[in-house]
DNA sequence: GCTTGAGTTTACGTTAACGTAATAGTAAGT
DNA sequence: ACTTACTATTACGTTAACGTAAACTCAAGC
């Protein structure tokens, strides 16, 4: 069972929003790898996955050599995790990194917040709704 | 009062750890105006303000342009606010991919999260410590 | 007077992540 | 047979954000 229905490269490409081109691209930088029927590529199930992780990856500001890593590390995992300990650390080291970069984005979210306010004085002032009135 | 003590290009290289080109390049964007005494640049705490800014920017993914802009509107808000409706409207576009990037961000976190379980969990399994002892 | 250290300008080099042709094969519809 | 749609490979082009090298100035210290 389960006849694993296969994706064309346009399909996936409509389904993420990207080029043609970024997926050749991730295939030639071995990030995926496609089957082939003949010349055409053919992605399965855990190919569009991959691709979801990798999309996810850059969102987050990661470059395509570090998405490999992680990828890598995910299959790691999957098969033994004969090195799993390491593969903690890594895991450790990565969460640092986003949880400094989310602190980063909290502050500028409380920035833009206050600005807000000030914009909103502003415009209630200019328009007349003063506090004082 | 407030003698505006100055800062040295090799101060604010050291202080945020950056090159000294970074900041020349940085100068030739339009991103900081530093003062001159002859040829050499001279820093104000403004200045370190803004660069201060700009690299937060770039940690949570932003391009130079992105920031200019982003300086600029700080620039504008506090001027007069003139268009302070438009800026309100960039504002909130801006807090709306920051949020977006946060919850990508958390996505990756709880299953980095997992992960870390599976980890224990197989480190566990092959050193003993199984549940069932 | 010479070296050292910190600064300067100018300008070509580099890397990542694709964009953008140009050219060609292949299957389906008319 | 011809067009249209989708796919492919090859390969040069592009942008951002600096790196890096060369050549120069200028004040301080010995």
């Amino acid at each position: 069972m389960s006849e694993e229905r296969l994706f064309t490269i346009s399909d996936l490409a409509r389904d993420f929003d990207i080029t043609l081109r970024t997926i050749r691209f991730y295939e030639e930088q071995g990030l995926i790898e496609p089957q082939r029927e003949g010349r055409q590529r053919l992605f399965t199930h855990r190919d569009r996955a991959r691709l979801k992780l990798i999309l996810r990856g850059k969102r987050i500001g990661l470059a395509l050599s570090e998405i490999r890593e992680i990828l890598d590390l995910y299959e790691l995992a999957r098969d033994e995790a004969s090195q799993s300990l390491k593969l903690l650390q890594l895991l450790s080291e990565r969460k640092k990194q986003l949880e400094e970069q989310r602190n980063d984005i909290d502050a500028v979210l409380s920035e833009i917040v206050v600005l807000e306010g000030h914009c909103r004085q502003v415009i209630d002032t200019m328009t007349g709704k003063d506090a004082t009135a």
